[in-house]
DNA sequence: ATTTATGTTGACTAAACGGTCAGTCAAAAA
DNA sequence: TTTTTGACTGACCGTTTAGTCAACATAAAT
């Protein structure tokens, strides 16, 4: 008999990962259409045809990326559920974000690309949808626990912010001052911070 | 002698817009990448040829596209100029563009492919920073005459909600609640809502 | 050394791409 | 009717793309 199956099995699991990361990158990168499977290939230093032993399109190849966005985005709001304090919990939201937005950058430029381009995928329609309106649908929760006014409409305001802190951020990524800009979201979303929109 | 100078003018003019036109609505749409020139060419009615007797390449014909995109911009804030009340200003600020939002989708949807792309295009990123920066300059000046606490901080914030709707509406156009975000930000920015962050 | 199962390769193909250009077309003047 | 001009066309070219596949590499077991 040839390798033990445990031994394939990692194998195979490694070459699977290894595809995935640099599709990741160059399609964060240089975007979906910009970016060939030849390129993906060549960074991450195998031949085209392996990537196409693991999948059978590009296409395919691009969902198996967002699924590995959509389960990170899921895990960044894991700690949520442990707190009840919802002032708390606007400001982990706001910390987690700021965080994701700094270190995993690419999965936030290619999150903004799909979001945007989605009549080119409709797969990432169901997915990308999903995670922005139950964000939204999670934080007008809150907004009503908190007893502040409007609180559809202030899920919405913040919701934009964070994403749109995220697209400026992403485009300045040097200069951007994300610390003072996230401290000054804390101080805004804070108990004193918001006791003047409360009911 | 043929058709007069005049009559030529009229026809290069029309051909010109018709390709500029249509090639925003399918870059928009498809993203740069995505889209063909044979694409454009077909979507607009005309040849191939043609589109190459205006612009030289592919990337001269975006560059017109982003530098019609940068015009309207421009535009949009003229009537800044006229008013000196701060508060106004911001007031006509969310008004203009929650209305370039809703009306003008297609230019957001090309503003922000371009700022995420910016590795793939040199060009757009001059233009494309400018405008970003311009903005945020602007909106400090505004806040620091207002007299609010950490006005460079909340210039960020407030661009960061302007660009965030924009992408959250071009996501959910038709479902998006634009109205009452646009009522609740009025409200916020208003002299009365922006009491609590004076100094 | 040979066998065997399976991960891996890179030359290959058909289609699509950006870009070119010899030639056509339409309308006004002669 | 013929000529002249410049907008306009579409077949064509070389290159790149997504996707295929017969052949190869490797390491454990006999």
């Amino acid at each position: 008999m040839p390798r033990t199956e445990e031994q394939y099995k990692e194998m195979r699991e490694k070459s699977r990962n290894l595809i995935i990361q640099t599709a990741l990158k160059l399609f964060a990168k240089k975007g979906y259409q910009g970016t060939s499977v030849a390129d993906i290939a060549k960074e991450a230093g195998i031949s085209k045809g392996l990537a196409y032993n693991y999948f059978n399109s590009k296409k395919e190849l691009i969902e198996a990326v967002i699924g590995l966005l959509s389960v990170e985005v899921a895990e960044m709001f894991v700690g949520l559920e442990k707190i009840t304090d919802p002032y708390e919990k606007i400001q982990l939201i706001i910390e987690e974000t700021m965080k994701a937005i700094v270190e995993r950058t690419d999965f936030w430029v290619l999150y903004f690309g799909l979001t945007i381009q989605k009549e080119v995928l409709e797969i990432s329609q169901d997915i990308m949808g999903n995670i922005m309106e139950e964000m939204i649908k999670m934080l007008e929760m809150i907004f009503i626990e908190i007893g502040i006014e409007k609180p559809a409409e202030e899920a919405r305001i913040f919701g934009a912010i964070l994403d749109g802190v995220g697209l400026h951020f992403m485009y300045e990524t040097e200069i951007y001052p994300m610390e003072q800009v996230k401290n000054q979201l804390l101080r805004r979303y804070s108990r004193e911070g918001l006791k003047p929109y409360l009911k």
